[in-house]
DNA sequence: AGCAAATTTGGTAGCGCTACCATCTTACTC
DNA sequence: GAGTAAGATGGTAGCGCTACCAAATTTGCT
């Protein structure tokens, strides 16, 4: 008789006892089965089946010091970038027995810093981290977390531990050289507000512009450089930082009394979005008067009226292949690669056809009246 | 000194010796500080910030067999919809010491039914679960999983424990009669593959029309009927169900060759901006010659141009709202009210405007010409 | 065969916390 | 003032698992 209330869900004992083995025998053939016989691991694993037996985590954890918790921490969970990069952790994390602890630190460092010191208190097994440009003090709790840290969705020559990602820098310039190189000669870069990877972009932005001889402060064409205050009223809004409307206005804003322009680098497709609608309402011809490039190539960029150019980023890809460096690590594989760089991909599409070379397909016009 | 490494971690013991009280004391003061004195509370708060204690979740779960983790399955990371109620859960979650674990179901009531069983094993303290049409081998375990389960973002009369949302039913026949009232005929329901709450969606749709005495069923326009296989290969590709490209393509059939129609309802805002950059490449006008509706008000849906009317459902609250609701529960208050209507809103904009009697905000549109 | 080394299995003792019960105060009733 | 109830505090014994060490068994080699 049970003198504390049990669930009664069987334990590990009973399992031993139904295998005629000792308990500790059983811990070893579900967490280190090279290490048990091939007879025993058979037995075991029947009587493991029969009773329906689900090892108890909270106890493993506790006994082992081990929580199997693959902590991730996001700046936001709103924007499809991220979502995507989730995506692609679920999708790697299949069959792993590990579990994943999400922590949405709003964009704001102070956030960030404490949800690190909350998270390292969890003992977490491993920790994904988006960025690459953590707070000295959140750098060195990482560094010191004692556990496998990914950095992803940006680049650096000194991570942490291990980074993957692509260079935002690289891929700005990238898109910038690609306007430059269609023929349009005052570009303008767009952007809600800016992160540090929105930084790097723009930073290549401006090179590519420089080494053109054409730079122009005036060129950057920002909304709400205001960053978000920590304070409750506003931390809930952060998801909208860079809005359809935004793209809209910042372009409205440029073709009425802005600098004059003839194309624009958007930090975020959904910018792209607002901006070309923004020609749109005011009759202004995309690509021929005014070229537009977004960032992240969501689905609909292909889809636009006319598409629209951006760069692709393998936001799937950095989630997926953090969980997989993950697993290989805690089973006892070496890092490898130290720095990942899975690149991008400049799309060219109509948005940026300014002379009709680039070989894009035709905006699809089936002629067609109503009544 | 001490047999087995520890972590150095100061424990709940180490908390009692300093307070000079009994572990157990600590343990009540932390976990229910109205059966401990106020002095002694005070003298043992004063302990854990000077040892800098923080309880061990595994232990306290271990041994109370609480695990203070509140599930949450939702059937895409993907789709803004569902980021946006995720968005409202971490809001509602803060301070709360509950911890969140989050499962994604891609839309696969197999993957759920796994994925329940799964979670129930790990004994969560609270479920949040999107939908409310679960398998019957689903609801049962809910039924009988011994804690709060909340449903969301649909609406039952017969909810497992408490439904927060709002029916899709009666907000697809809102918007369909909003298309019929402003003078539309012949109203297309153009949606990418469906999910439970499409349905009742369609079926809202579906009902106003035969109102209306002008249903057919060639109005429903749907694209990718086959529902995903839960295989490898296809299954991480769930999250590409609805596309601006799908949209696209459905108006760009209906327009060629399909049935004869003056307006459409899209079942997602995404299906809707696809919609409307093919009638843009068709030159048709919108909203004279074609109207468009969408599902869901994402923003970009104000910044279109025109702009497009959609239906404003309240996600961020439904996971808000779910969590306040566990919240409670879980401190012992009453269940409350166990159906939650959250509501829905018929945004008219531009889009379906047909007759220009709507009074919404004209597009705006500064005469402008480049070079 | 004889001995060392490698492999396989088991026992014990916690991991850090809380449920349960027991004890000790203090407050209140008659 | 005795008796009872209510509140505050503590001790003990686990929760279910695994680290650590010890013991038993097998293997390899001279």
């Amino acid at each position: 008789m049970r003198k504390r209330k049990s669930n009664g869900r069987p334990t590990i004992a009973d399992v031993a006892f139904r295998a005629g083995v000792g308990a500790i025998t059983v811990s070893r053939a579900l967490r280190h089965p090279d290490q048990v016989s091939e007879a025993l691991r058979k037995t075991i694993g029947d009587a493991v089946r029969e009773l329906d037996y689900v090892p108890n985590l909270n106890a493993r954890a506790l006994a082992s010091s081990h929580s199997n918790v693959v902590a991730v921490l996001v700046p936001s969970l709103t924007q499809n970038i991220f979502s995507d990069v989730l995506r692609g952790i679920y999708d790697g994390v299949e069959d792993s027995g590990l579990r994943i602890e999400i922590a949405n630190t709003r964009y704001n460092v102070e956030v960030e810093e404490r949800q690190i010191f909350e998270i390292l208190r969890h003992e977490p097994s491993a920790i994904i981290v988006s960025g690459t440009e953590q707070t000295a003090a959140s750098r060195k709790m990482l560094e010191n977390a004692g556990c496998p840290v990914i950095q992803i969705m940006d680049i650096t020559d000194d991570p942490i531990h291990k980074v993957i990602g692509f260079s935002h820098f690289h891929a700005g310039k990238a898109m910038t050289q690609h306007l430059l190189d269609v023929g349009y000669q005052r570009v303008a870069f767009f952007s809600g507000w800016m992160n540090s990877r929105s930084q790097g972009r723009l930073a290549g932005f401006v090179e590519a512009l420089e080494e053109a001889g054409i730079y122009d402060p005036k060129l950057i064409c920002e909304m709400g450089n205001e960053k978000p205050s920590a304070s409750q009223g506003s931390i809930k809004d952060y998801h909208q930082f860079s809005t359809a409307r935004m793209g809209r206005e910042l372009m409205l804003r440029a073709l009425e009394n802005g600098p004059r322009i003839d194309a624009v680098f958007c930090n975020n497709d959904v910018l792209a979005l607002g901006a070309l609608f923004a020609c749109a309402s005011c009759q202004v011809e995309v690509p021929r008067q005014m070229g537009i490039a977004g960032f992240n190539d969501f689905d609909y960029m292909e889809a636009a009226q006319p598409a629209m150019s951006s760069v692709r980023i393998h936001r799937w890809q950095c989630g997926y292949q953090a969980m997989q460096a993950v697993r290989n690590e805690l089973n006892g594989e070496p890092v490898g690669e130290r720095i990942v760089d899975l690149g991008f991909e400049v799309v060219k599409r109509g948005s940026t056809d300014r002379n009709g070379t680039l070989g894009v397909p035709p905006p699809g016009d089936i002629p067609f009246t109503l009544s």
